[in-house]
DNA sequence: CTACCACACTGGTCTAGACCAGTTGCGGGG
DNA sequence: CCCCGCAACTGGTCTAGACCAGTGTGGTAG
C-alpha cells in the first residue's frame, strides 16, 4: 500500500477512544503526541485512515488537525498529506526579566553583587531616566548565571529618590523585578533596548570566563512602569556563545487581543 | 425576537454569496469586516442566524468563526454568543526588509548577487521551508551594502516550485520582498527570528571587509505569507560594528505556542 | 414578592456522506 | 526509451441534519 510507514512509524497509540470525554479531544491528544514525538517533516496518517481507525467521521478528525494547524505543529500540503512542522521559536518580544528569561529556557538563574552603591546620575543618565541631573541613583553591578554558569554582565542604575531604602536592599536572592513589584508596587511595562554584537574584553572577559576578544551581545535597556515612567536603566553584556535572541516579527497591522 | 439588535448594527452586508469562489472564503471577508467596524464586545449575529442568511450549512459558518477566533479577532461564549475581541496593542517589532531597514535608517540599500543556483533541499531545510524532501530551492547569496558599505552577508533559500522562474530572476536590483509581492503576490506576514553574536571569520570577513575575528550578529529568519505558509529562510550575518537592533518590548499576557 | 422551572435562545460536538482539487506512481502507447 | 494518461491516493469544501451544554427570561406556584 502506498500509505506504508505512516502508521508504522507511530509510537504504540491506543486503538480506541475512551467514553465520557468527547473524542475530539482525546483525538487531539493522541494527534498531539504523534506530532511532538515524530521528527520535523514526517506524514502523519491521513484523516480518512484515522478517521476510519478511531471510528469517527472525517470532519472530527478534520477540526482537530485544523487546530494543530493553527497552532503550528503541523501543516498540511494539498494532495500530499500533513506533515509535522519544524518548532517555531517562543514569543520572545515580551518583556521578562533575566530571572524569567532563563526559566523560560529551562534553567536556573542566579546573581552575584558585585558593586552596589548610591552615584550621582551623569547627565546622559539623568536624562534616560528623567530625573534632575546629579540625582542620587543606585548603581549596581551583577553577574548573572544560569545553572551556575556566567551568563552575563549587567550594570543597572535606579532613581534612588524613587525607591526609598533601595540601595540597602540585598539583591543577590531577589529578582530585580519581583523587588519592585512587592516593596514599591512597580508594575513594568515596557523596554526599549538596543543591542549590538561587541567583542568581549578587559575585566568583563574575566567574570564571563571567556577569552579576550570573544563576540558578546550588548544590550542598553531603559525600562517603563505602567505610566511610561523610567524605572532603569541598564548596560548588559552576554556571552555570544550562551545566549541568543528570538524574535517573532509581525507585519503591519498585526491584528490580535489586548 | 430576542436577536434584535445584532443584525441591525451590521454595517449593510451582503446579502447573498458570490458564485465561483468558496463560500467559506466569502463568508470569512464578510464576518471580518464586520469585526472590524464593530467596536470590542459588539455581538455576532448567532452561527445559525448567519447560516441562514447566507444560505450555507451551519459548520461552515463554524469553521470561518473558528478562524477569526483563533486570530483572536473575536471570542465566544458558551450560551451566549460571539463578540468582537479588543484590538491587542501594536507589534513593536515590524518585519520589514533590508531595503526599508536601510531607508529607515536614513542610508540607500543596494545589494550584490555573489552566487544564484538551484539546489537540491536538505532535509533540514525541507522541513523549515515545509517542502517535500530535495524539493528543489533556490539559493540566492548576497552581500547587503548601505551607502556603498559592506553592511551584512545574506544566503536566502526559497522553494523554487512556487515561485516559477525565480532562478532567473535578477536580484541585484530589485528588493526580494517586492518581487515576491510583485511577480508572485505573496504577502508576507510574520517571521520567526534567532540571533547569536558570532564572530566573523574566513571568506565572510574578506566580503565584509573586516578584520577576522570582528564581532557580528548572525540572524536565522524564517519568513512566512499570510497563510502561515514558510517563504524564504535565510542566514545573515551582518557586521557588529555598523548594524544594531532596536527592540520595543511589552509586557503582555504572554500568549504562547508550541 | 420571591423562588423556581420550562423554554427559547446561544455555542459545542459529531455524523455520514458528497464532490472538488492537487499529487504521485504505474502501465501502456508511441 | 520516453511520455502521457489514468487511477488511487492526498487534503479542501460543504451539506443537513442530530444531540449536548450553557444562558437568560418570563411565567407560575408558593
Amino acid at each position: 500500500m502506498t500509505a506504508k510507514g505512516r502508521g508504522g512509524a507511530a509510537p504504540r497509540l491506543p486503538r480506541r477512544l475512551a467514553g465520557g470525554r468527547p473524542k475530539g479531544e482525546q483525538l487531539r491528544e493522541i494527534l498531539e503526541g504523534l506530532a511532538s514525538s515524530l521528527p520535523p517533516g514526517s506524514a502523519l496518517p491521513s484523516e480518512r485512515e484515522l478517521a476510519d481507525r478511531y471510528g469517527v467521521a472525517r470532519m472530527t478528525v478534520r477540526g482537530e488537525i485544523d487546530r494543530l494547524t493553527g497552532e503550528g505543529l503541523t501543516y498540511r500540503q494539498h494532495g500530499r498529506g500533513t506533515f509535522v512542522a519544524a518548532p517555531r521559536v517562543a514569543q520572545a518580544v515580551a518583556l521578562t526579566s533575566f530571572t524569567e528569561d532563563m526559566r523560560s529556557r529551562g534553567m536556573e538563574p542566579s546573581s552575584q553583587v558585585l558593586d552596589q552603591e548610591l552615584v550621582e546620575a551623569s547627565s546622559i543618565l539623568a536624562a534616560r531616566l528623567e530625573i534632575g541631573p546629579s540625582a542620587p541613583t543606585m548603581r549596581l553591578d551583577r553577574v548573572r548565571t544560569a545553572d551556575g554558569i556566567a551568563m552575563a554582565f549587567e550594570r543597572a542604575y535606579l532613581p534612588a529618590a524613587r525607591f526609598a531604602g533601595i540601595e540597602s536592599t540585598d539583591f543577590s536572592r531577589a529578582s530585580l523585578f519581583e523587588l519592585l513589584a512587592e516593596r514599591w508596587g512597580v508594575v513594568l511595562r515596557d523596554a526599549d533596548q538596543r543591542v549590538v554584537a561587541t567583542a568581549i574584553e578587559g575585566e568583563q572577559a574575566a567574570l564571563l570566563e571567556v577569552a579576550e576578544g570573544e563576540p558578546g551581545l550588548r544590550f542598553q535597556t531603559l525600562t517603563r512602569d505602567a505610566h511610561g515612567a523610567p524605572v532603569y536603566y541598564a548596560i548588559s553584556l552576554y556571552r555570544g556563545d550562551r545566549y541568543e535572541i528570538d524574535l517573532r516579527q509581525v507585519r503591519g497591522d498585526g491584528r490580535a487581543r489586548a
